[in-house]
DNA sequence: ATGAAAGCGCTAACAC
DNA sequence: GTGTTAGCGCTTTCAT
């Protein structure tokens, strides 16, 4: 009856018991460190729970997303956690309303109401700023994000409000909108210093900018952090082995990955959608070699 | 009947069908970058031909990679890619034995008759050992896996022809094996030095073991490339950001990522098992800041 | 052409 | 407790 190398369909079960044991897991990159970090962190637990995962990545079009949607939705999978590629929220919201709980992680859509798990914005902000004035800093340049969105403008009103603390005015003469990748710190990190000369730190939107914004620093004579401290956000893995090795405010992946996970799992559980959760998570500073107190006066 | 928002039930179908346009992708990290970045050009291929992808990281684990394959096949997945977690093959003999097609990446099984694309790994060594030799370095340390290991033997292999073009013999007390790792790159580059103070090069087994290796330089006041000029293999993302930005030998991942999907694609479309397929790809040599001719005489 | 029915391989419900 | 059957939602086949 059974010849030693029997495997079960699981389809038919899955049929029948309208559960599939998949979940779906939709990011933007997986070749961003970050993202990278957090599907294996997820692929982790869920594995551990006996789940299994399907991928997709939007590549930041929304298009993409939700054809990943529907294949997800007609898969049958059990739940979903995704980072948005975009503001747009109507297809989550249809995934959502058809029975599949879905959670949503990094980036809040106005207006959706879903479970949401994010980092604290304005405390990656905050901290930047706190620690940056604290070493004596005054003239700040900030590389924001090319589009300014919800979360950056988060991490700006933090920033802001730490400097002020300090008795220092944010001077909006010293934002650039530097967009996200490595290339781009480079070009806005010597742009600032060109257009004010008395700058000695800069802090950057995520660490693969302000990694760029090292080298691009280096490429017209600049020490770091000799003439100017360098910080990011993210604490990806390069950070840690660059040279200098960068200090920057941890986004925390693992938390948040395990308040997600535990949120799909319990609406998976118990399909009663209940009031939406939102858990907000604290980042962490981490001070490595790129920032060093005030020298020049 | 159709309440505008329908969506089939992709299961059912796939009962009947015997095909369910989901492939399983195994690897041993996704947060190892090299393989991140494989993971994705995956996907993308796969989604431009509408088909799903169930991603397990089996963590170097047997264990899980076993279990990972018994879940891929009682879901019933169309075809299978991975990079094998160890030496072992005789599960994968019995899930190919199942009717199921599978793609084996970067790594040989001895005695696994299955389809491989393989990257050229006597050519990794060879390339390095050419390049290495040409700027006049005759002393080169050499950073080798920490179990050696097929793939390493055969880049050593090409390494040790390469320095005997150029009349140079390779000398194996300037072999240490220094794992795959960041620290360990580091660790092992100091030891290499301290060991034989004339070298001027290092080669090392991948990447992220040559950029530690840097840094393990750079903390024993060595500059490089000015005092030793060190090369890797891989071309991760980093290798590109570092400062000095590292001299290394692509992987071939577009490419061999697009056979095995390719290979793959047609197994499923035409399952009778002819000859097993095994391609192997040529990688290229990139230069950058981390190697130069030779200084000292 | 269009429509009815059988069946994919399981699980859950039901009968014994 | 054990054995049988109905049915999950499709696709495919067969009959009209």
């Amino acid at each position: 009856m059974d010849e030693l190398d029997y495997q079960p369909n699981l389809l038919a079960g899955s049929l029948r018991k309208k559960k599939t044991g998949t979940i779906g897991l939709i990011i933007p990159d997986n070749s961003n460190m970050l993202y990278a970090d957090i599907s294996k962190n997820f692929e982790d637990i869920f594995f551990s729970k006996n789940y299994n995962i399907i991928v997709g990545n939007s590549a930041y079009i929304i298009k993409r997303e939700i054809e990943h949607l529907k294949n997800l939705r007609s898969k049958m999978v059990d739940g979903i956690l995704m980072i948005p590629a975009s503001t747009e929220g109507e297809h989550i919201e249809r995934i959502r309303a058809a029975g599949v709980p879905v959670v949503l992680l990094d980036r809040k859509i106005m207006g959706l109401e879903v479970d949401y798990v994010l980092p604290d914005n304005y405390q990656f902000g905050y901290i930047a700023g706190k620690y940056l004035t604290g070493l004596g800093h005054k003239d700040i340049g900030y590389i924001d994000r090319f589009q300014p969105h919800y979360h950056s403008i988060e991490r700006k009103k933090g920033f802001k409000d730490a400097l002020a603390e300090g008795g220092i005015t944010f001077d909006d003469d010293n934002v650039l909108e530097g967009g996200l990748s490595y290339d781009r710190g480079a070009e806005t990190a010597k742009k600032l210093i060109q257009k004010n000369k008395k700058i000695t730190a800069l802090f950057s939107f995520n660490d693969i900018n302000a990694l760029g914004a090292i080298r691009g620093l280096n490429d017209i004579g600049l020490k770091v952090p000799g003439d100017v401290s360098v910080m990011g956000i993210d604490d990806i893995a390069i950070s840690s082995i660059f040279i200098p090795s960068l200090t920057t405010i941890r986004y925390p992946v693992k938390e948040m990955v395990d308040e997600a996970s535990r949120i799909l799992l319990d609406r998976i559980k118990q399909p009663v959608f209940k009031k939406n959760k939102e858990v907000v998570i604290k980042p962490e500073l981490i001070i490595r070699e790129s920032t060093s107190p005030i020298t020049k006066t």
